[in-house]
DNA sequence: AAAAACTTTCATAAAATTTTGAAAGTTCAA
DNA sequence: TTGAACTTTCAAAATTTTATGAAAGTTTTT
């Protein structure tokens, strides 16, 4: 395989990867283009690359940079700006922990706290005792993931390594 | 608030939730039902619970089955099917885990692994290492989540709750 | 202060995904 | 073996999501 088809696959992966994960398709092939990028790429590099609009690069490389994916950075002398992406994987994997417990794992936290004080008539009393149970039973896991990811989202990529050959032993 | 409106809550914020991660919303919502369902629910009940056409109906459940998070049962003296909820919901967790890797996860590494054969030519050596380097650094990442999704995929609960207290020590 | 260079927004268009429901398929009882 | 009861399929319709690109906004230079 050559380079630029080899480029090419890896883009139309991690996208697809992206997307069935819920992720813009289109964001996780700028954030594969950056990853495979060794220089800097001004959003015209990057609408070139993937013959995208320039709304549609504009947009997502903001979101990328929102979620510590790509940074932004100027080049002396001119007056564009320039995107890097971050390469360190293991960071790019907690970052993204991050932004996804916070826009969903936590709502979901939330909404089974308010659920635990649904009322209890007379004549359901065992229907709400069960209703209750099962979703203490969920928020209990729901917050075991958090912190699970809480832990992973802040940890050195050498503690984890450490630990998870414990784990397995 | 009511145990209706709580259930209908429930339902749209497990719907929501699975949306954004890349299941089918409806298939997410008669998941949720089935969660807070005591009984045995047939196609129809479920069609009538949501609103939903029978072929909507029948499909994610199919798919629900699939994953092994809703069980088909039969009940003595009646023709059709029904369907009971998988309650545990560390078993959801680890059936969800491996449904995904295999369909999503596993795929990638198998594409990176073909990504690291490139070949190089006389005038890109330098650009062919550096992909070359960064790819088998994503494809290291990429089997460490796998290993560490699979050994989840297959612990008790009880070991993992007690390997994650030490971890967080 | 005007214009040039660049970025952001957002209404509309396009594309992708999901849903419907009727027809086809299957199973089973009579 | 017929037909009733039920399940599955899938083309077309509806909905949701994503992308476009021109206009508006911002910053910098002249």
């Amino acid at each position: 395989m050559k380079l630029t088809e080899a480029k090419e696959k890896f883009i139309q992966s991690w996208g697809g990867l992206g997307s069935t994960w819920g992720i813009n398709r289109t964001m996780a092939q700028i954030h594969a283009l950056f990853l495979i990028s060794e220089d800097l790429l001004s959003t015209e590099e990057v609408m070139e690359a993937l013959k995208i609009s320039r709304g549609n690069a504009n947009m997502n490389i903001r979101t990328l940079v929102d979620w510590g994916l790509v940074y932004k950075e100027y080049k002396s002398g001119e007056r564009k700006e320039f995107f890097r992406g971050e390469k360190d994987i293991w960071k790019v994997t907690q970052r993204v922990i991050k932004a996804r417990q916070r826009q969903e794992l936590d709502p979901m936290i939330e909404v089974l706290t308010q659920l635990q004080h649904v009322e209890e008539t007379a004549k359901n009393k065992t229907e709400v005792a069960a209703f209750k149970k099962q979703i203490k039973n969920i928020k209990e896991h729901a917050e075991l993931a958090d912190k699970t990811l809480t832990k992973i989202g802040s940890a050195e990529q050498n503690w984890f390594l450490k630990t998870f050959m414990k784990m397995i032993k």
